[in-house]
DNA sequence: CTGAAAGCGCTAACAA
DNA sequence: TTGTTAGCGCTTTCAG
């Protein structure tokens, strides 16, 4: 900036000023300067700039990853929501900086308000750090959830009615004449055991007695769903439905249907969860819940914004809805 | 950072060093101050450390989105191959600044390097700005590009030998019986033109006549994709044979196949790119060129940090393989 | 081993 | 309208 300031013959404020587009300066001058700076390729520094306004025109997106062993992303969830949310931060001209916290470790979220390289954090799932994502809620607004409401929560989340959509896939599969429905997922995860909590419900209204080899345990990985797809139909547990709690889980079951000979949905009707891009395509076509990604990344953003400007905004719940394929309907 | 050394009674400085680990300070002095700061959940401001050291700790991750309408990332492919060179950045310590560019302007990537938020660059794909990235190679060394090596480039790229992906894929379809073999895809792409004279040469070495209607343009979207394939069908080409550029260009064939009462591989074989976890779940599975990207990734982020560390390494060309799976064998 | 002081590149009073 | 100057929070000579 001193050398384009050289070059002008004005002095280094002129330049920031011109630059930043201030009104003190005159159209003119405005112009000449830019015209020099955009000639020599410079650009303002944003570090020097964060560093003095305190603003760094940069939003934190954060992929907790407290509940997975492994460390890769896998899930196309995370993905897809990445995908749209970083759409949604540019439109705005915004900066996207990506963090994938693999070990969470005490202070974590602290240590990255403090570090004051983001104007706000968008999280993609709460993972276990329900807690602290509260604690950091204290002292901290410029924060958005996408994940289940909890009681006594005091950050904002968006997500999906998680009680609701378990509760419609599973009374859909009841509705199909299905007794005995298996529950394929980790209820530990908040979102998770909202969605459980709908199954319940949904299996205690129509009388159906649980049989507890059906309520099994399957994390996000392709890999790890399938070791639990396949001890789900080893447990004697005869299942004639299922509820799994993303696609992924559901997919790997249907194929380890196909290891025991069996098939979906004529041995069990199959429903997933996200209605991820492959739940049309594969074979069956999978049913799924169906969570508006485009729609909840956009929500989530702009709640962010407002926080930013100083609205303390809550957070939205969004109503899923059940689209139903040939994987749980014969 | 002014704060922790009033508290411990020691100059700014010293708390400086004692928290980069210098080993100027004794043992002791270091662990009181690093205490005194986790309590107090300091942390340092990157932003004022980045202004003077000229490091960021930062590798910024590029997708030029230059050749597509649409300014929505649709295409699985790069949301995984971000998802992995997420990975591996976050593996040695880095964090990742994530930048999508609709509509490159002159001088994008420039601005990029002058804004200085980022040690290095990666770029998934070239899109249409091989002049640009070229231009900008002069100057600056510190940048990886995924895509196809060119004549005359002066970039560092890893990518598939797209050339012998092309040429095995019409290799197989031909060896199936096929003979009016169509190509789907938008040669313009560096990667895709060079897919393309793979196809070119599999099809003379077989002596087939080309019909030029076979030989029709696509885009990555589905959207888009649909449409050339309904395009191609609707030509009277009468393809018995299609390589697509991508798996989500097959899958959207493949379903327009279905809405004038054909299927692959019947009537039409086909034969994808990418190999995406989707290939093998959708029906019928999908042959596809496989492209290892847990490799590409490793193998960019290595380049990109030997290039960083000054040493500088030529790119890679990796040899795809072509998975055979029912969309293209009877 | 430790502290004082300069300066990274920028913005924003305050003066002129 | 423009320039001077004082920091933003940190690292790093240079002197002790």
């Amino acid at each position: 900036m001193a050398d384009i300031a050289r070059m002008t013959g004005v002095s280094i404020s002129t330049v920031s000023r011109a630059l930043a587009g201030s009104p003190l300066i005159p159209e003119a001058t405005r112009e000449m300067i830019a015209e020099v700076a955009r000639s020599h390729g410079y650009v303002v520094n944003p570090f020097a700039r964060g560093l003095r306004m305190k603003r760094t025109q940069t939003i934190g997106v954060v992929i907790p990853l407290g509940h997975e062993q492994r460390q890769l992303i896998s899930d196309p969830f995370f993905l897809e929501m990445l995908g749209h949310l970083a759409d949604e931060i540019t439109l705005r001209g915004y900066e996207i900086l990506l963090s994938k916290i693999v070990a969470p470790k005490p202070g974590w979220i602290d240590a990255l308000i403090q570090a004051q390289r983001t104007d706000g954090l968008v999280f993609i799932g709460q993972s276990d750090q329900h807690a602290a994502l509260n604690a950091s809620a204290q002292s901290y607004d410029q924060m958005v959830v996408w994940g289940a409401h909890l009681p006594n929560q005091d950050y904002c989340t968006v997500g999906a009615d998680n009680a609701y959509g378990g509760y419609i896939a599973t009374r859909h599969l009841i509705d199909q004449g299905r007794r005995r429905i298996a529950f394929l997922g980790d209820p530990s995860l908040p979102e998770i055991g909202q969605r459980h909590a709908g199954y319940l419900r949904a299996c205690q209204e129509a009388g159906l007695t649980l049989d507890p080899r059906l309520d099994a345990p399957a994390h996000f990985t392709a890999e790890t769903a399938a070791e639990a797809a396949d001890a789900l139909l080893a447990s004697g547990a005869e299942p004639d439905g299922l509820f799994a709690t993303s696609d992924v889980i559901a997919m790997e079951f249907i194929k380890a249907l196909g290891r025991v000979g069996k098939s979906a949905p004529t041995d069990v009707a199959v429903v997933g969860f996200d209605d991820s891009s492959l739940a049309p395509l594969v074979s069956p076509p999978l049913s799924s819940v169906r969570q508006d990604l485009t729609a909840a990344a956009r929500i989530m953003i702009d709640l962010l914004f407002r926080r930013i400007d100083g609205e303390l905004v809550d957070g939205v719940q969004m109503k899923p809805e059940l689209v139903v394929r040939a994987s749980s309907s014969l």
